[in-house]
RNA sequence: GGCCAGGUAGCUCAGUUGGUAUGAGCGUCCGCCUGAAAAGCGGAAGGUCGCCGGUUCGACCCCGGCCCUGGCCA
């Protein structure tokens, strides 16, 4: 017998390489579901070892949404992520599949689970003020968002130049004040479960080392050679993703791809430091031992 | 055994011509994050300056001895 689907969906959160992928086939498996993914990187096309993305294999004939739509020169959004996952998801729950989104790119997870609106964007108006930035400064727009905006400049750090051209840019395109702070976290959207992923930080970093030196050792290095040609380097987005960054800058400067290896680790190390910082703050995650045996079950008995 | 270089923050190293160490980068911890988020921005904690003695009002800095590390010579 079947366990009976869930109305809630689900969504699998937390520091990378803590196995959430894994967890997410088996809850769609296990329960008639599909994946939603919720990884900026993992969205591209091409970018498959770097980003640990699971295998054709590995997803055990779980239909996955939301992997390889975007080209490696695309810049993600957030905004167009948004419609798309929230449609992917609406779509899932009409025909009585349970969503199990995973990922953790903390603000997209937001992005589709709260009521975040995101204000329009203006190429020509950002493109001017990062023009702007480089020439002045990120005090001097500072200076001026807080005339212009003083709520929004003192939630904004003076050096942040990239947030504060995006203030700039949507109070010159809305004539509104932006809301630079993220919204009190409220009811998940769908009634979504929330279910964080973690381990022990020694586990977690030791897991980290062979999950990079499998990447080296499985063809990263030729994956980003082969995306060089597809245009990697101009994709803003794209050839900042962990792994990629790192192996770009080796293959442009002394080569030096063990110490390109050893850059990954510790700049993947501080991103879970990141990841667990943001999603910390979620009241809603319930968090579990990744390591413990019974996750499944443990997991389940929360739906 | 001799000669040389060095022993300053968890690590790699600046620095102080003697006046309570402006230390830096990395690491660690913490925070922020609304159309680049695997991105971006910020804050904090950390040092009896190898040990012992001497000179001095005062030594991380000068002197002596010792210990440790690296290199060269034997």
């Amino acid at each position: 017998m079947t366990p009976r689907p869930p109305v809630r969906p689900v969504a699998v959160v937390g520091p990378t390489a803590t196995g959430k992928s894994d967890l997410g086939v088996l809850l769609a498996a296990r329960f008639g579901g599909e994946v939603v993914n919720a990884d900026a990187m993992q969205l591209y096309r091409g970018m498959d070892i770097g980003t640990a993305k699971l295998s054709e294999s590995d997803r055990r004939g779980i239909p996955h949404h939301l992997l390889d739509v975007l080209d490696v020169t695309e810049t993600a959004s957030v905004a167009a992520y948004q419609r798309h996952a929230r449609r992917v998801v609406e779509d899932l729950l009409a025909a009585g599949r349970l969503p199990v989104v995973v990922g953790g790119s903390g603000l997209y997870v937001r992005a589709l689970l709260d009521d975040l609106e995101f204000p329009g964007t203006e190429p020509a108006i950002r493109a001017r003020l990062e023009t702007e930035l480089a020439d002045v400064g990120a005090a001097t727009l500072h200076t001026r968002l807080s005339e212009l905006d003083p709520v929004a400049a003192d939630a904004i750090l003076p050096g942040d130049g990239r947030r504060i051209v995006r203030a700039l840019e949507v109070i010159e395109l809305t004539g509104r004040p932006f809301s630079a702070s993220m919204p009190r976290v409220g009811p998940a959207r769908y009634g979504t479960v929330l279910i964080g992923l973690d381990r022990h930080t020694a586990e977690l970093d030791e897991r980290i080392d062979r999950r990079v030196a499998a990447m080296f050792a499985g063809g990263l290095v030729a994956e980003v050679r082969g995306l060089i040609p597809l245009g990697l380097r101009d994709g803003r987005t794209a050839s900042r993703a962990l792994g990629y960054q790192q192996v770009l800058s080796a293959l442009d400067g002394n080569g030096d791809l063990a110490a390109a290896q050893a850059d990954v680790v510790k700049a993947t190390r501080r991103f879970v430091r990141r990841q667990r910082s943001w999603f910390r703050r979620d009241h809603r995650i319930t968090w579990l031992d990744a390591g413990r045996p019974d996750l499944a079950d443990a997991v389940t008995g929360l739906l």
